[in-house]
DNA sequence: TTTACTGCAAATATTTTGCAATATC
DNA sequence: GATATTGCAAAATATTTGCAGTAAA
């Protein structure tokens, strides 16, 4: 795929520059790190992550991770996503236009997508004291899944 | 505020309806953890919801906060946000229109407001397979406090 | 009278922190 | 060579769970 291996070098650059002007030191963990994340498509977390750098023969310490990933949101290369329980949910957020997810309340599946009129909407909304620079939209609803097997429910308890 | 009351009215027979179709007990703690929240303006966590309780002298448990408020989510009446850290935040949703959230990613502080045009962009997306009920807009930015004292520091670092 | 609910305390689980060893600059 | 970063283990913290007593139906 060439279109990811093009995102990872822009990405790699972007977050090259960031430690510069940070005074951050380039360790190769940081860099296996970014490149892990968009390897990865859609959400991922913490522990889905940690395993992902063991199979990669590349194991990194959870503190690691967790230190490094507080730096790649700064760097406005991850998103942080707190959609179900406690534990927080990661995705790339460089060249992906997908802000917004279509959330199931029943099972929790996530589904993300990208849309123009919702994009100018956000965009044209004017804001007093405050300079936007990006922006998470969560849809909250049932998929039809759970609608269906919802409905099959009520019709047995009719049956009782 | 004969507002605020008939909201009050509105939304205890809405959880009385709840209780009874769920075959939930009408306890005295759930009416009045439902009264405070909708005494609340904006978005507020467990422990000031509990020290809330506490000065209105009626004091409950952590437990039956976390046990009752799952049940409100449930019914409509209340959104869980997680907007900085790990600490959930919560907000009244009955009647509120406040979706939409403009968040300082410097200091964490979160400004809510309504807008016709994205409501209308999201209501007008077709979405496949999927029954949408309810949204939140979460917009990143920085506010301008945060932002004219980004500035100071950097002038003083030049001075350097 | 039955059993769901409350409150307390212990358990769970994610994230943060302290510190010694290591590697970047 | 100075010190930021890593990894480990311990600590911190929000939420969940188990259980005995209480109260709603």
């Amino acid at each position: 795929m060439k279109q990811n291996e093009q995102t990872k070098n822009a990405v790699k650059q972007i977050f090259t520059e960031y430690l510069k002007n940070h005074a951050l030191r380039k360790t190769p963990e940081r860099f296996a790190i970014l490149d892990m994340i968009y390897s990865i498509e859609g959400h991922f977390d913490i522990d889905q992550l940690y395993q992902h750098m063991i199979n990669a023969k590349y194991p990194v310490s959870r503190a690691t991770l967790y230190n490094n990933i507080s730096l790649l949101i700064d760097a406005k290369l991850l998103i942080k996503h707190h959609i179900n329980n406690n534990i927080a949910q990661y995705e790339r957020s460089y060249n992906s236009g997908m802000h917004n997810h279509m959330i199931c309340s029943v099972c929790g599946k996530v589904k993300e997508f990208s849309d123009q009129n919702i994009l100018r909407a956000i965009k044209t909304k004017k804001m007093t004291n405050f300079t936007p620079s990006h922006y998470t939209l969560y849809i909250y609803g049932i998929c039809s899944k759970c609608a269906h097997k919802e409905e099959e429910k009520k019709k047995e308890e009719k049956k009782k």
